[in-house]
DNA sequence: TAATAAGTCAATCAACTGACTTATTACGAT
DNA sequence: ATCGTAATAAGTCAGTTGATTGACTTATTA
């Protein structure tokens, strides 16, 4: 009847549908886009003869999306904080490069072939009606805001806003290939890294070019 | 009658008609989303009181879509082409870096204020359903291969592979960073950078930086 | 000026969507 | 074991969607 947070008093069978519901989703969403799947097809591709099957256990489309994103959102943080925890020198900008890129790919490679998360992220940063749905969501983790620190204690010669500013594009660079290498796994297509291993690595090569990249000073401003 | 493609034999009110659902698209598509406004919508908000506007000037969602990239690509084309006839050192990666980031940016900052193609363009390359859309339409620009073999020549070192990856994350980076600093400006919020200019520095920075990036030779499997 | 075409409008269609209602089934607490 | 309730199924509802239709208006041409 009321819409459940998580696992409250959930029987095993609800547990199983929500479950169903959950998978469905996120492999339409990534498959045939966010806003181009009805909670309907989704009921359905779950198995659920009941259409409102996602309004029962979920409610909006919107508050479906903040399910998918905190069932990805604890294993994922849980990599991050132990692979700042294996840290060998936090001097090192290409290791907090790795605590950024690894703990995202790790999670994608373990979710089976194909994933289909990183597609779902990529939609979400990029289409305005979802964007506000994880704004703050996926930002406000503990371990990212460590990370972002750390980068800042490696370069202290990178002025706040640019530093912003390329933490920015990295999340950018980080979601967009991982959903390109993720299409790429589940079409076969050629991809320029084999493996998820590779991919991170590449990944992780740019971000560390990305943040020691020289800063152009601004002219003082010259034209009206 | 029949779709027309461009300006054949319109008229001019058919052409003022086609400019006023266009703007309006463009315009819904960054505010609400491509997928979450209706061909409806559109017209209305194009002063049409005709539902059926959009499909008698365009066709399908798809055929607008395409119409609107259209529209861009011819400006955006040229002012690559200006770019690059207007390099002074073309062994400096950092010109053709520029010849990358300027055109776009210059669009944008010519399209007036608030301009919404950034915005657009990041749903294209995030949504499934739009992405083939203009999957080729948008990469087979003469200019922009002559970029990347600009590219090309200025870093021999790099493979082939890692030369493709970098220029894919080069694409994502412009398109995401111009569209969250056309959302900044739109909704008048903090931002990194001031101007459309400096925005496009601190790009061109960001894309040195990973093109000059460092290859890390990947390990023969070790793992099963 | 008459004739033809292009563009616009208003009404309508079937299909789909989310929400609601009712009935049946399965599970868990007692 | 049973009883109450959560969960599922099935049917219905109004609203919206893209598409089609025919009538009307405007522009072009003969």
């Amino acid at each position: 009847m009321v819409i459940m947070s998580s696992q409250d008093g959930e029987t095993r069978r609800a547990g199983h549908t929500r479950v169903a519901i959950l998978a469905a989703a996120e492999r339409l969403f990534a498959e045939r886009g966010v806003m181009s799947v009805s909670n309907r097809q989704i009921s359905d591709a779950a198995g659920q003869g009941n259409n409102t099957a996602v309004g029962y256990h979920f409610g909006t489309k919107h508050d479906l999306v903040r399910a998918i994103v905190r069932t990805h959102e604890e294993p994922i943080e849980h990599l991050r904080a132990a692979a700042i925890e294996a840290m060998s020198d936090p001097t090192q900008i290409r290791e907090w490069a790795h605590c950024l890129v690894g703990p995202l790919t790790a999670h994608l490679a373990s979710a089976g072939s194909p994933s289909w998360y990183a597609r779902f992220l990529a939609q979400l940063i990029a289409d305005p009606a979802l964007h506000e749905t994880i704004a703050d969501e996926a930002l406000s983790s503990a371990s990212l805001v460590a990370i972002v620190d750390g980068f800042n204690r490696c370069l202290p010669q990178l002025s706040a806003e640019v530093h912003v500013e390329r933490s920015i594009m990295a999340r950018h660079l980080i979601v967009n290939m991982c959903a390109e290498h993720e299409r790429a796994l589940a079409t076969r297509k050629a991809t320029p890294r084999a493996s998820w291993d590779a991919a991170a690595t590449g990944l992780t090569d740019a971000i560390v070019g990305l943040y020691q990249a020289p800063v152009t000073a601004l002219a003082p401003i010259t034209k009206v």
